[in-house]
DNA sequence: AAGTGGTCTAGACCACTGC
DNA sequence: CAGTGGTCTAGACCACTTT
């Protein structure tokens, strides 16, 4: 049975995704939550003040609880994965495989790897997208020795990340953040104006001290932004 | 007045602080909670779920609270200083004050802060260098409730940070990552080039529940990144 | 059986905003 | 003024673990 809190949590998700409550819109106050949904205002209060702590509502004293305008929002700490970052704002994810292939690593790459050069990688980019605006490119090289289904995957509904996790316990990550220029590629599958900045990140992860994948994830610096709140 | 709850979060972090209560020791049960200080469980519940959320604690049902053993909490978004950064570096950091000046806060920034509008705050816009190259813009506004000798310290020598972290523990902090063409005076400031992104890293961080102080540092996207390694 | 955390209720008082 | 969120209390029932 899923705690009554959740499942208000999840109510108000839906109605977020569904476009009922839009970005700056004002949600139910806590009393007509209480009328509708029979629950008591302590109840209803958590699961506003947890969706607040989360940055999907704002929520002011006096006036009222909106939907939030910050629609991109992940914390940088986690390695996450982006389907549930947009279904937890309430969005709908899609993902379209732009490329899918075995291919033989260079000096570089075999070398990020720790393999010898020439070995065979997989190599997939994918276009992820929320209520069907292009939201991340992830650009990802696997380890076949690691995730030797990985070709067979469907990506369009399974993301790397949530297949990745079931075959290789997540052990180690190495993070890397830059500001760029994206390339021409990238630019237009984003949907992004020329002149506008990319945030870039770079993400290794070991399984079993072996090195799982390497990913390249670019965000449009226009719609995206890194955040999280933590406790040194 | 700092609401019960915090207090009780305070207390409790005192006590982990202080080694009263280590890593992987138990901490009092709510019920223990609620008859030595004196609050309802309710609020010793909230307390507890919000550090529990935080990482700080780990809760067992049917058995017990304990203090979290922490060893996964080193992110890219360590709250670091620069100076530091680059002495470990083995390079020679400079800092050159461009503005050091009390002012009013305007609506937002006051909203930031928690305080009410037209509050004094203090403000400072420093030039930070490795070997004579300007490495990071540090935005800054501060607290003087929290900081009041901050306008008579030599910022060419001493950083903010390493002057807040000692006049106010470090408590929490909020970040926020975005990749954003800079104006002209902050391209200017940093010799960057026209077309180059900059990596922007919003700070707020919080002492005893109260804001201490809010930074935007700019560095330029093609000398700088930010890197880490942890276990998830 | 006793203790633990997880959840929920029905009240309550407060400071604040809008009208 | 009525409405809002922010907080707090004193109960309660439950599933669970330990003794």
């Amino acid at each position: 049975m899923t705690p009554l809190y959740q499942q208000i949590k999840n109510h108000i998700r839906e109605h977020i995704g569904a476009g009922t409550w839009g970005p700056g819109q004002r949600v139910p106050s806590e009393n007509e939550l209480v009328r509708t949904l029979g629950a008591s205002r302590m109840t209803v209060n958590r699961a506003l003040r947890e969706m607040t702590d989360e940055g999907i509502l704002h929520r002011v004293a006096g006036v009222g609880t909106f939907v939030a305008d910050r629609t991109a929002y992940a914390h940088p700490l986690e390695v996450r994965n982006i389907a549930e970052e947009i279904r937890a704002r309430g969005h709908q994810h899609s993902a379209q495989v732009v490329t899918l292939e075995t291919m033989r690593a260079g000096g570089e790459l075999a070398g990020n790897f720790g393999v010898p050069p020439k070995t065979n990688l997989f190599h997939s980019l994918i276009l992820h997208s929320e209520n069907g605006v292009p939201l991340q490119i992830e650009d990802r090289y696997v380890n076949p020795a690691v995730a030797p289904d990985y070709m067979s995957i469907d990506f369009a509904k399974t993301t790397p990340y949530e297949y990745l996790v079931r075959v290789a316990p997540l052990q180690e990550a190495e993070h890397v953040l830059r500001a760029v220029m994206p390339g021409d590629s990238v630019r237009k599958l984003l949907g992004m104006a020329e002149g506008e900045p990319a945030l870039l990140l770079l993400r290794r992860t070991w399984s079993n001290g072996v090195v799982t994948s390497t990913v390249r994830l670019y965000y449009p610096g226009s719609r995206y932004e890194l955040a999280g709140r933590f406790n040194p």
